[in-house]
RNA sequence: GCAGGGGUAGCCAAGCCAGGUCAAAGGCGCAGGAUUGAGGGUCCUGUUCCGUAGGGAUUCGCGAGUUCAAAUCUCGUCCCCUGCACCA
């Protein structure tokens, strides 16, 4: 006899088992398919947290179940465990940032482990090691040989919380995407790789990409492709010349004037010592602070004046606060015509407006434009380009510029070179020393790792490394002279940008990556994570994949196939509608926020430590065991969805499992060896669900899956209590079990184990179905919507019933069905319907009953469905299936045909739905 | 402003790509019944309205259109979410 379902013993013992026994250790092998499943590797904080939960139970679910079928499948593990919080914690409590990241790791890990989570622990990285940030220092200086790395003084984003500069991307509304601290802009000389290069590969190949749509259009704006031409200006009394950038080189002639980013270099050379120099610095602080810039768009002339390279004319240049600096190389010529913004800022400044677009369909007046007109048209006051439609003026404006040597075609990108230079301790040291007679010298490949020193302090102001004097100071390993050594640290999503191809071979000694195991198991199939990195980590490690393809390192050149972004995990929260915020639960007494003493809502918010509304995971598997909490996180909601958290959800979905411990290890009261319909059925529900679960797996609906496999226990469940046929519930219970055991894998296991099944199931094979059964489909649906009619009627006529006919129509309506289905496909007016099948001797015996059934089918389409039987085998399949009618119902059941019926109700009998008398 | 994704019964949510088998799966909630000493649990039934025979009426944000037939296709419109946003 079974025992109670007892998670917390079950789930300790096959964890053990399957760490003991290798389970799911792989190596490649070439005649077996490979599948790469993967999950974004965490930051190892000490606690798991539900989003992680969610995120690795849906990965280990597929690789369970891919394993199943077949694949080999490389489900890895590994940490980010360079960052920031490492250090301050050293800060903070004097911590060794190694040991607190350890320690850390182990956390975690064995909170994952307490999950049941398949990983292969013998693949395990974690990117402090030396021998894994080695290989971050190893592709630094390929990219230095190779033009990808190098180092410029340039304004950058600097986190004064951070004490440290920071790219692009990571910079999410002017603020630090880890701290959320203002950014400010430093002029700092840091290193860069030269991620640009790639911009149009990055953008053109993820077309290819089976990602989620938001995700691509993302990365497509956040490259920000943009055709245009690159016009040449001279400056008058200097041989200077001064490009810009412009998507509209169509709007030429209506340049009245160029605007200059404070910043611009050649800016602060023009006006250093004149009387502008105060006004520029005014406006170059006030650049500087974005935010402010959304209110204010000043503008200066600096007295100097512009060429127009067509015309000769004079114009003059202004620098203005919204003139980015970064873009289209920090200048724009002002057509305050047809650009809105260049139009406010003329009208501010005085400066003239110069009409050259006119639209197709009306006429502008030049002297009482109210806006600018920036739609196209054609060109006007343009010399030898008027009356061109604009698209073709801005061909034939930028081939002339081209002749005159004034300008070309050219594209410009928003995507910026990815700054890797942090001033931090704990992360990847740049390779490389300043020589007093050399200069900047790379460590040359045998010296590697650069590894990080010990005897540093952190004092909190400054970076760490640079109070290491043993560290620093170095002898040049070109001159043997006295060098200092580069104390930047790399931003760590240099680790996090090929760290999947470092799972393919992690003990491999002389290089970053096996070139043949890579070649097996790249790409990653499916890659799984949230959707906080769309734009960083994803697109730096496309770039990575591109630039080590190129090097011929790897033979991919896309990293992930297959992107999922699970949605947010969320939690009822107090939310004040007055103070319009949600609370802190300190925040709230007696559901009364405590600020301004409204009242308080529930609604739903994404969990974070700051709102207190965290579900620990961990206090989760202690009450429930892991089964439950994977079960409840896959069955809450599809994966891209949000979840939302519910404890009488979780509640439920324990006795559930107690629920299928018991339905599959109870063996039912009485069993029978013979055969009946009922049995039929069952075995078509059972194929049906194999069928509906594996797809719904393989399109990542796992919610969907979750839900068949329950219906599918539930007829189970009333199977057993009706002496199941012996050999059928074992099979059914068996299959189930397989099909659970994905999800749930410690009861399964145990469950597997107890029926003497095998060995692992985790190492078994995934159920097939058999494509016969499922044709029988549109039997079954006959049935079930036989039994859903007698319950309508029993419902309405609240009749006793003491006995069921059903009687199956007439040949002639079998044939007039299937004559009817074959002529729609030619016609649809009644009339030539009619006319056509009272051709038919046979059917024009019925002329009238069939004119009135026509108008019935016309008016309700559904009644002639395309999924028929013949007369004979809906009548024997009828004959077979009375007993599941007997029994569901009680009462006997008898098939008999509209001939032999006397029974007013008979002439009702259809194809498909055979007439029904309760008596 | 630009772009992407959405709006389905009390709530969550599948269906939409490939129109008919859709009054629309599943879950939660709610109601009734069976079981139980009660509660809980479990099982069954119901859950738009009307109807003593499988029917009818009205439903898939709103409005139009295509079609014999629309939750599904087309157009318009409103609302919500998400990302980017002085990008020249």
């Amino acid at each position: 006899m079974s025992k109670q379902y007892d998670p917390s013993g079950i789930e300790e013992k096959w964890q053990n088992r399957w760490r003991k026994e290798k389970v799911f250790e792989v190596i490649p092998e070439k005649q077996k398919t490979k599948f790469y499943c993967l999950e974004m590797y965490p930051y190892p904080s000490a606690t798991l947290h539900m989003g992680h939960l969610r995120n690795y139970v849906l990965g280990d679910c597929l690789a369970r179940f891919k394993r199943a079928q077949g694949y080999n499948v490389l489900y890895p593990m590994g940490y980010d465990a360079f960052g920031l919080p490492a250090e301050n914690a050293a800060i903070k409590h004097g911590i060794n940032p190694k040991e607190w990241t350890l320690n850390n790791i182990k956390k975690i890990k064995r909170q994952q482990q307490r999950m049941g989570l398949s990983y292969d622990w013998s693949r395990q990285i974690q990117t402090c090691d030396e021998e894994y940030y080695r290989w971050n220092q190893w592709i630094f200086l390929k990219f230095l040989e190779k033009g990808l790395a190098y180092q410029k003084e340039a304004w950058v984003n600097w986190c004064p919380k951070c004490g440290t500069v920071l790219a692009n991307e990571q910079v999410v509304n002017d603020r630090c995407w880890r701290c959320s601290h203002r950014v400010e802009r430093k002029k700092l000389t840091q290193w860069f790789f030269r991620i640009r290069n790639y911009a149009d590969d990055l953008l053109n190949d993820l077309d290819e990409l089976n990602w989620p749509e938001r995700v691509k259009e993302m990365q497509k704006n956040w490259i920000g492709r943009s055709e245009g031409a690159e016009i040449k200006f001279k400056v008058k009394g200097s041989r200077e010349e001064v490009s810009i950038f412009t998507t509209r080189a169509d709007t030429l002639y209506g340049a009245t004037f160029l605007t200059f980013a404070p910043e611009h270099p050649l800016v602060e050379r023009w006006v250093k010592g004149t009387r502008f120099e105060e006004g520029w610095k005014e406006l170059l602080a006030l650049s500087q602070k974005k935010d402010m810039v959304e209110k204010e768009k000043k503008g200066l002339f600096i007295g100097k004046h512009a060429l127009h390279p067509i015309t000769m004319e004079e114009i003059p240049i202004w620098i203005g606060s919204f003139v980015l600096y970064e873009y289209g190389g920090g200048a724009v010529m002002g057509v305050p015509a047809h650009d809105q913004r260049d139009f406010e800022f003329a009208k501010q400044n005085d400066l003239p407006i110069k009409l050259v677009i006119q639209p197709f369909e009306h006429k502008l007046d030049e002297g009482r434009l109210t806006r600018a007109f920036t739609e196209e048209g054609y060109l006007v006051n343009s010399g030898e380009f008027n009356d061109l439609p604009s698209k073709e003026g801005t061909a034939k404006i930028t081939k002339k510029l081209e002749e005159l040597g004034k300008g070309k075609k050219a594209v410009d990108y928003k995507l910026k070179d990815w700054l890797i230079s942090r001033q931090r301790y704990w992360g990847t040291p740049i390779p490389i020393v300043y020589c007093e007679g050399c200069g900047v010298v790379p460590v040359p490949e045998k010296d590697l790792p650069v590894t990080l020193p010990k005897d540093v302090e952190f004092t909190g102001s400054g970076n760490p490394l640079e109070t290491s004097k043993s560290w620093v100071e170095t002898t040049c390993p070109k001159c043997g002279g006295k060098a200092r050594r580069e104390t930047d640290t790399m931003d760590t999503f240099v680790d996090s940008s090929w760290y999947f191809l470092r799972y393919c071979s992690p003990h491999q000694k002389n290089s970053l990556v096996d070139k043949s195991d890579a070649k097996y198991w790249m790409p990653v199939d499916q890659y799984i994570g949230g959707i906080e990195h769309a734009v960083m980590h994803l697109l730096y490690s496309r770039f990575f994949a591109k630039a080590m393809r190129d090097f011929g390192l790897i033979e991919v050149e896309e990293p992930f196939s297959k992107l999922l972004c699970q949605g947010m995990v969320k939690n009822l929260t107090p939310f004040c509608p007055q103070c319009n915020r949600f609370l802190h639960s300190s925040e709230v007494s007696n559901n009364l926020c405590s600020s301004c003493g409204g009242e308080i809502q529930m609604r739903s918010v994404a969990m974070s430590k700051s709102l207190g509304n965290i579900v620990e995971p961990e206090k989760l598997i202690t009450k429930y065991g892991a089964d439950t909490a994977r079960f409840f996180t896959l069955f809450a909601s599809n994966p891209e969805s949000d979840f939302e958290w519910s404890e009488s959800g979780i509640e439920s979905i324990f006795r559930l499992m107690k629920k299928i411990y018991e339905l599959l290890t109870f063996r039912p009261r009485e069993c029978r060896t013979s055969w009946d319909p009922y049995d039929d059925w069952l075995n078509f529900r059972l194929h049906q669900t194999i069928k509906q679960v594996t797809e719904s797996i393989d399109q990542l609906k796992l919610r969907d899956a979750l839900n068949y496999l329950n219906e599918l226990i539930n007829s189970l469940n009333s199977y057993r209590e009706v002496k199941p046929n012996k050999k059928l519930f074992g099979e059914i219970s068996k299959d189930l079990l397989l099909m659970l055991s994905p999800i749930v894998p410690h009861l399964c296991e145990e469950v597997w184990e107890q029926n003497g099944s095998g060995e692992f199931i985790s190492l078994e094979r995934w159920p097939t179905y058999d494509k016969k059964i499922i044709k029988e489909e549109t039997k079954w649906d006959m049935l079930e919507s036989l039994i859903e009619d007698i319950k309508e009627i029993l419902k309405i006529t609240k009749m006793r019933p003491k006995r069921i006919n059903l009687i199956v129509g007439l040949p002639w309506k079998y044939e007039f069905f299937s004559k009817l289905r074959e002529l729609l496909e030619t016609t649809k007016t009644q009339q030539v319907i009619m006319k056509t099948l009272m051709k038919e001797q046979e059917l024009r015996k019925h002329g009238k009953e069939i004119s009135g059934l026509l108008k019935k089918v016309i008016d309700k389409p559904s009644l002639l469905s395309s999924r028929a039987l013949s007369r004979e085998d809906e009548f024997d399949f009828l004959e077979k299936a009375k007993d599941i009618l007997t029994k569901q119902f009680g009462v006997q059941t008898e098939v008999i045909i509209e001939e032999e019926s006397t029974q007013a109700k008979a002439k009702q009998a259809l194809p498909r739905r055979p007439a029904i008398l309760i008596e």
